[in-house]
DNA sequence: CACTATTATGAGTTTTTGCTCAGCTATTGT
DNA sequence: ACAATAGCTGAGCAAAAACTCATAATAGTG
């Protein structure tokens, strides 16, 4: 469990590309041993065979495991979360499309290492910073959903901030089980449900009954 | 992470009601501890702390600390969970009353703790037994609402199989988010968007755009 | 090359934690 | 009352894992 600990910043500072590569190659070892054996089963001295590096190498840019897991978070969503906003945005089109842009967004966010993502997400009793940050990533991801939204002329639900909420969660637990069970095959499947489960929804209601006609809300 | 240990066996078999009380004790303060620290970091003296018992008697009753929580796994199994089944299967009622009975369930299921339920189906490596019990209780949920699903006149999803899956990890999904963090206050709104989600999607292929008519699909 | 700063090493220390065991207390049956 | 049985205790052991530090190797600089 990441507790609270002192500080974050690594002891060291890599002044030299050698340094640098160490540094990467520790990460990356990490996001492997994370993922494969758990957070608390991940040890360091593992981490650092599997890096190739010796354990006070580790601990030389890293204070301590907590800190080697901030840093693959900060990594994770700095790189490239949710990179179509903005497009989604500017050019709209169906609602459908818009759905499918999401939930495609999503599944190549999970693409990388769906186990991790996982292990991230539950072991987050970061201290401060890192939790603040996951928290606000996922605000921010529904505050833009919600203001797409509400421009979108085919949107017909009541409450849209319990709305944006319910499906920026839905497409990413759901995402994120298929990516880490399913064979790439059902990856399809799900998509197109879930977009037609999604669309259907932000569709507004329906009629109380099939072929009974048209109701305003 | 519990790994495949040898026997579940409590050493010793409660003969006094003293004895069966102290077990409860120690099962009631392993929920705690699991749901507030972790697996990994709910030590088994925290357990014994919390329990008021002294270590020796935790290990009288139980061989190792994957045995508690496997315990407690088939615990909350074999206690309230998906006893409306039936009832739904006998009487379905209006779709949205059907899905209604259905979220309304996986909340109820939340109540107690959903931190644990969390933990318990994350850290569930366990060895056979428990394991099967869990991914049976799984598949069974789903291919009781598929069942279900088939029969209702009103549903116009064209792949059962993928809609039952969906629609089974969507509520627990959710739910276990929304009781995990929202107040109470939160929980109405979110039931009503969520059996709204479902239920427009049960109902199959809307229009292609508002006011436009009726399409067969 | 000589000299310093930076980086890498890994045996060893410290801390944590699952778990044992020798002995004590409480309960039961006669 | 008094064994005999059942239940309880907690200091401490052994294993594992986090982390340190003295030393060695490497890179940069004039």
């Amino acid at each position: 469990m990441p507790s609270a600990k002192r500080s974050v910043e690594p002891r060291r500072k890599p002044r030299q590309v050698r340094a640098e590569l160490t540094r990467d190659r520790i990460l990356t070892a990490a996001a492997h041993v994370f993922a494969e054996h758990g957070y608390a089963a991940g040890t360091t001295n593992r981490i650092a065979e599997r890096a190739r590096v010796s354990i006070g190498s580790l601990y030389q840019y890293f204070p301590n495991k907590d800190a080697i897991l901030a840093e693959l978070v900060i990594r994770h969503i700095d790189r490239g979360v949710w990179p179509q906003a903005d497009r989604l945005d500017l050019s709209p089109g169906t609602l459908e499309q818009v759905v499918r842009a999401l939930v495609r967004d999503a599944i190549d966010n999970h693409r990388d290492d769906p186990q991790l993502l996982q292990i991230m997400l539950q072991e987050a009793q970061f201290s401060g910073e890192v939790l603040d940050t996951i928290a606000r990533h996922g605000e921010q991801r529904i505050a833009q959903l919600r203001n797409l939204l509400a421009r979108h002329p085919d949107v017909g639900v009541a409450d849209l901030d319990t709305a944006a909420e319910l499906i920026v969660f839905t497409v990413e637990l759901n995402t994120h089980r298929v990516m880490a069970s399913s064979p790439t095959a059902a990856v399809e499947k799900f998509e197109t449900e879930l977009v037609g489960m999604v669309t259907r929804y932000l569709r507004g209601p329906a009629y109380p009954g099939p072929a009974i006609g048209h109701v305003h809300e």
